[in-house]
DNA sequence: GTCCTTATTGTAAGCGCTTACAATCAAGCT
DNA sequence: AGCTTGATTGTAAGCGCTTACAATAAGGAC
């Protein structure tokens, strides 16, 4: 922004209304003890000059800022993005703005972007997940920024959250498919490393399975990163197995879709075949033929309530420390019984 | 950010080095003149204070922000992510950061955004397409703040911009069904309303039609919001007219799944009987099934040439007032000629 | 050795606003 | 009328940094 160009600065809004600076500044920031033929005397002269004030010098002297950071692992997951979009309208309803900056799933790259956005000035931020670097809590503490992790529901003291169970939701789909008859599981799974709730959904799976006293070995279960050509790949690996897995856990809708299209390809029908699912419900999954059986991520309801209480710790009022929200499973068309075989017990 | 709590100033730098608070400053800022000496004594004392600059004060003595902003109508839709996604990105290397702001096609919202984030401070801005209220530029002009366009190829003085022809690929789309023999169109199309690209693309769509001397009667436009379900209700619409068009241009990929996705459900094959095509190139759309025919908008790579092309605007750098990308059609398998019909010509 | 340049460094005046504190004033009491 | 009280408004000191300008030091040329 060029300043240059002398603009109209509160002084004059001053002058043209015949008060002082700091009656200005009271009717801009709606202060109270003020009175109404000041405050129109006022609004009269900062219309008639079209003053803007300064947000720069404001945030300087009244040590806030306006904004939040948002930081996110990337912008090409719909589901983030989707949070995001809600948590941005949200937000502007506070009169608060949205920093953003991602990091590909590094840590320390969270942790660079991190300070850079404390050293900007944010009023506060949030996380996603539960994985972070000690250095990160170190940079809020530090400054004492408010903060705020979500997408998980972790509990645990140093670290605020609203979000949900990654893991049961995965575990009732794994619970499912057990008792539609499946036995033998493959599972595609995003990089677990730095990445709590690939972990957590992992668990759930494993829970669901052991539970019911069945194997998970290693091969079965395939790491890839984020991609719907990844999870078809990923696919090709799982079917190489013998016997087959008669039912794949995705540890997102995305790898899912790369599974479906994998099988689409290799014709394998599902689900006579084999079952799939997936986690994140992405728009276009009840849209899919069949429509992919997975759990909705209540994204917008996280980006509205990150905001409303991040704006809360901001004000320094009391939030609860940890909001724990429903994640359901949606069971559609690509998980039934495993035809082609014996179905024991 | 409180700082109610004592941090490390500029001036505790200076005292622990030894020097005045301007030459802390100017190793702050590489500035030249300043001896390795007084560089490494002033490096040291920052660091053993751990000191971290102020970038309100900063700014506001320096007139710069560090942070453009980016209008965006949502961040719902993939195409939009992505290119945000890739801005992001390129930014961090100029060590830059982002201010976003959605405004829901609602044009009086995005004035509204703007006004709000020069007010906050930032050094520019990027708007997608060419579609903005006249308050928009005249914002842009009175607080002389950088600015660029993108996703469109307009050329207009008032405009500078980065993207592709929407019309000219849109056009190659209908010419290439009227090559396959295709007579009968129907059309899904976002509101038009403020949104320039689906405007062009239909358009491009339109003149493709005249030239083949075939008509487009209005009730085959058929203009819903952005959505899967917005697609199937419009593809609906138009599968009941008499005679069925064989082939529907759809604005967008997203309304073209939807369309595909009531195809399939009306037991409609494409691209036997039917023929569709989108506009984006999503991810997923290689992977449908059929894979659909489209147009590949090079998000990741306006991402990029906006950030590069914004930030050397910033530095007051020449730049080329209009810059346009390839817009690749990408035939794929929802387009093919009609069978169950006589090909005349 | 003196004077002029040029490279470094310091001094201090802002950047445009907020806000603690002081001053003013009208209203309510005694 | 004189005093108190509380609501309004003004005064001016910052917020933490940058930068124009002055001052000083260090080379060179004569």
């Amino acid at each position: 922004m060029n300043r240059d160009a002398k603009r109209t600065l509160l002084q004059d809004v001053a002058r043209e209304a015949g008060v002082s600076t700091a009656s200005v500044s009271r009717v801009l920031n709606r202060a109270p003890h003020v009175s109404e033929r000041l405050r129109s005397r006022v609004e009269a002269a900062i219309n008639s000059l079209g003053y803007v004030p300064d947000g720069t010098a404001r945030a300087l002297a009244s040590r806030r800022i306006g904004a939040i950071g948002a930081l996110v692992p990337t912008l090409d997951n719909p589901v983030f993005s989707a949070m995001i979009d809600s948590l941005e309208q949200r937000l502007k309803q506070y009169d608060c703005r949205l920093l953003i900056a991602t990091y590909r799933y590094r840590l320390d790259e969270e942790v660079e972007s991190l300070r850079t956005l404390i050293q900007q000035g944010i009023d506060g931020a949030v996380l996603i997940g539960h994985d972070h670097l000690p250095a990160t809590l170190e940079l809020f503490r530090r400054h004492e920024v408010p903060y705020l992790t979500c997408w998980h529901s972790e509990e645990d003291p140093d670290w605020p959250s609203i979000g949900f169970d990654n893991a049961a939701p995965a575990r009732h789909l794994a619970e499912h498919l057990i008792q539609l008859g499946h036995r033998r599981f493959g599972v595609i799974s995003a990089p677990a490393d730095g990445n709590d709730r690939a972990r957590a959904r992992l668990t759930g799976f494993r829970q669901a399975l052991e539970a019911a006293g069945l194997d998970l070995p290693d091969d079965h279960v395939v790491t890839v990163e984020y991609g719907i050509e990844e999870g078809a790949a990923a696919f090709a690996d799982l079917m190489r197995l013998t016997p087959r897995p008669t039912a794949i856990l995705c540890g997102n809708d995305v790898l899912a879709f790369g599974a479906m299209f994998a099988a689409a390809q290799a014709g394998i029908a599902i689900p006579d075949d084999l079952s799939i699912t997936g986690f994140d419900d992405l728009p276009q999954s009840r849209f899919m033929h069949p429509a992919l059986t997975t759990v909705a991520a209540p994204s917008a309801e996280v980006g509205r309530l990150v905001a409303d209480t991040l704006v809360a710790r901001i004000r320094g009022d009391q939030t609860p420390h940890r909001q724990v929200l429903e994640a359901q499973v949606v069971l559609r068309g690509t998980t039934a019984p495993p035809l082609h075989e014996t179905q024991p017990a």
